[in-house]
DNA sequence: ATGAGTGCAAAGACTTTGCACTATA
DNA sequence: TATAGTGCAAAGTCTTTGCACTCAT
């Protein structure tokens, strides 16, 4: 659960309306990357073309990011402050948990180094079955 | 510039006819990963349905499979043979240079491993710029 | 020959856009 | 109040499907 900049928005010059609040609460209370129809489904009073035109803008000011996930659907979910972080999908239950490991992110930046790569952003996804699934035969 | 296992087709009662062994041919000179708008280009006598079932086809034999890329569109790329690899993708050439790092690998295996997460297969992606872009300023 | 595979066009799904209306700064 | 932002519906994209025809096996 992290708290959204809002003030970001007001600073750029944009307007901070109701859609928009809402659009960005209902971010605050999910943590795991989300399609736009997941979260038009919490927004039923909010037109869907909104919701995509407020999660784009939220996109170019760099408060959510794509999360690009295996299946070929657009994800977003909200930056968290260029902490870098992965994520382990189960391919059977779909859950999405977030884990961060700086020996991950320093293979990555030793990789980028080795190729005069300059790095700006990187995403890692784990796939596979997780450990509740496992156990659930 | 990888050789394309066209038998696995055969082995597994599937027809090898002649637009999918042009799209299979496409494959092969190919290295890097393709939409089906890019691939469909290249095979304009071939019906745009059958580039999208003959790669969907492909997909569920593993002979190409899914790179979430950071654009959001679907891209696919001939798999090597279970090799894993990772991508550096340019945002500003937009070429896609693979590369592979044990290091990295196991330090994916090893998160996977601390989760309790059996580990099916997993992307890792780095955006940034390349070699070439930045000397090119 | 015979059923898998193909091409075309129509249908679906997802996303963006145009426009008149509303509401923020 | 002046203009950014909204909702709706229409228009685009991208992908899948239905169907009659073709061609590997």
């Amino acid at each position: 659960m992290s708290s959204i900049p809002t003030g970001r928005l007001e600073d750029t010059g944009y307007r901070l309306t109701a859609p928009r609040r809402a659009v960005i609460d209902a971010l605050a209370r999910t943590d795991r990357p989300f399609t736009i129809e997941e979260l038009s489904e919490q927004l039923p009073n909010i037109g869907r073309a909104t919701v995509f035109r407020t999660i784009k803008l939220l996109h170019e000011l760099d408060i959510v990011c794509r999360v690009p996930l295996e299946d070929g659907r657009i994800r977003y979910e909200t930056s968290h402050s260029g902490r870098h972080h992965h994520h382990l999908i189960c391919g059977e239950c779909g859950s999405v948990t977030e884990f961060s490991d700086p020996a991950l992110d320093e293979a990555i930046e030793q990789n980028a180094s080795t190729a005069s790569f300059e790095l700006d952003g990187h995403s890692a996804e784990l796939y596979g079955r997780c450990a509740t699934c496992r156990r659930l035969p």
